[in-house]
DNA sequence: TCCTTATATTAGGAATTTAGAATATTGTAA
DNA sequence: TTACAATATTCTAAATTCCTAATATAAGGA
């Protein structure tokens, strides 16, 4: 393999963990883990603003994370695929062995940020 | 489950693809995929600077994302744990799909620095 | 058409992340 | 102990992220 082609690999790849990298986006992913929802319903079940929420959306409709289908006047989101799933139960595998470590790490790592 | 569990859960869990999130980082858990290796090494293969892999590494070695072993006056490291590449082999698979996607999308997501 | 509701976009700024340079530390051998 | 090699730490500046507020757009009903 060429070393360009990893380097983009690895940037690609660093793009698509950001996804799931941020508080909020991942509150919205795991709203839509139980199913379809629009966006008023996803402001209502994270608590996060309106604009945040459609700008955070919009990310991960970008990234390819989640798809939107307009139904009338409402939006309907829900997960692309079922490994942005599966992605998100082996990260909690992973995390009830590793993580009182995740959460003492502060270096180059999620501040707390307002936590309801 | 309680509100505030689930906003704890969601903090660390951001806090744990934070590892994965950068491309430097990815560098450095990608040699270390083959197996153990020391600083070093890690600084020749990725061609990142020295100080630069020890921040990460040490920002990965807290998250326990990897671990370290003193040799001699080397310190090898390791990836902690078979899930880690588990995750990033999921991801890779996913990627498969969605890369054109989370290639364009500029929002919230990684700057293309240096290419090498 | 006009109004209301649902969602999207934009702008701007505060806070965080990251890289590199310089320096410190630790381990080994002479 | 001294010197050197390997790794870690600290500091600072530049770039990025993410939020809020304000505004825009689009859809449906009256």
């Amino acid at each position: 393999m060429f070393l360009a082609a990893q380097t983009t690999n690895v940037n690609v790849k660093a793009r698509l963990f950001r996804g799931f990298s941020d508080p909020s986006r991942l509150k919205i992913l795991e709203a839509l883990r139980g199913g379809a929802q629009t966006v008023g319903a996803i402001v209502e079940c994270t608590s996060l603003s309106q604009s945040n929420v459609s700008n955070h959306l919009s990310c991960l409709r970008d990234c390819g994370l989640v798809t939107a289908e307009q139904r009338g006047k409402f939006v309907e989101y829900r997960l692309s695929d079922p490994r942005v799933d599966e992605l998100l139960t082996l990260a909690e595998t992973l995390l009830a062995d590793v993580a009182r470590g995740v959460y003492e790490c502060t270096r180059y790592s999620v501040e707390e940020r307002s936590d309801e």
